[in-house]
DNA sequence: ATGGTGATTGTTACAATATAACATATCATG
DNA sequence: CATGATATGTTATATTGTAACAATCACCAT
């Protein structure tokens, strides 16, 4: 994630992607679906299921925690947004044309995660799991730490 | 982890280098740190944090969440336990000598969880997040799947 | 030995995360 | 418009994890 960008188009590109691929798929982009991916593109942090089930609830006067946790379960299965596991949180995903399986970059300071694909992060993986013989369904990468920004940030602060 | 193996060897080793080096960073291994820690070894599964207090209250009547958790808080800190972020579940660190950051290799079927070091993994890691001039503080790397042992059953199942 | 200090544990209460189960409503299609 | 599959409403509860403060214990200097 550049620190700067015009984050409307992230938004945009999520929901038409979602759009087009549920209407390939034969499957539904319900209301609530698309508004839980909305809420969860609102910027590139990690978002936990009850904030998205008090920002849903202008909209969704009924929701409940399984209004929420349904719809997270669609877009899950979708390939539309990832789990972050360490932080029991979820984000969009950013790239649901190539493989669903990337590298999260989860910054302290900002919250901001990033993903990337790291083709040879994951070839170094897949060899690894040959050698162990171990049939994987699926993996999670999860890094944190301090994004570009805000180490440098740091660094200007503590030589100042 | 090989299938069949002399189990109480992993308990002891687990153990006595806990010991060992608690001693050495003056730190205290207490009665319920090394009961939970004792319990987290009984097998190679990751256990939950409640099953370890149901397991711990004949030893610990007055066991509570908190027991266990500080218990917990403290392996880690320590290095001997690792975090399966994708369960909420915890297992033994293997290898208390080297660098602490390792893949797990999580089976559905027998649910044991296996610890490898992995050097290519993570030197791709740390080239990709140098690319990313991201600052890493943690890793956490973790494929679910099937191990050697479980994949073979299955395929026998399948063949029958 | 003894008293002070920090570390550890006891205890109560509660916060945060997630699911089960069943009723109702909506949709896509014949 | 009837029907089955999909989606949502609703209530209740299970699971996972912390906060806050009191009591106790371990260690060290005197």
């Amino acid at each position: 994630m550049t620190h700067i960008h015009n984050h409307s188009n992230c938004i945009q590109t999520a929901l038409n992607n979602a759009s087009q691929l549920c209407s390939q798929r034969g499957v539904q982009l319900t209301d609530i679906r698309k508004q839980v991916l909305e809420l969860i593109w609102e910027n590139h942090h990690a978002v936990k299921a009850y904030d998205l089930l008090e920002r849903i609830k202008p909209l969704q006067a009924a929701a409940k925690p399984a209004t929420i946790y349904r719809a997270l379960d669609f877009l899950r299965e979708q390939g539309f947004i990832h789990r972050v596991e360490s932080l029991n949180a979820f984000i969009g995903c950013c790239d649901l044309k190539t493989a669903h399986e990337q590298l999260l970059l989860i910054c302290k300071q900002c919250n901001d995660v990033e993903e990337r694909h790291a083709d040879l992060v994951m070839q170094a993986l897949a060899q690894e799991l040959r050698n162990a013989k171990f049939v994987a369904h699926s993996k999670s990468i999860e890094v944190h730490g301090l994004c570009e920004n805000c180490s440098q940030t740091f660094n200007e602060e503590i030589s100042a």
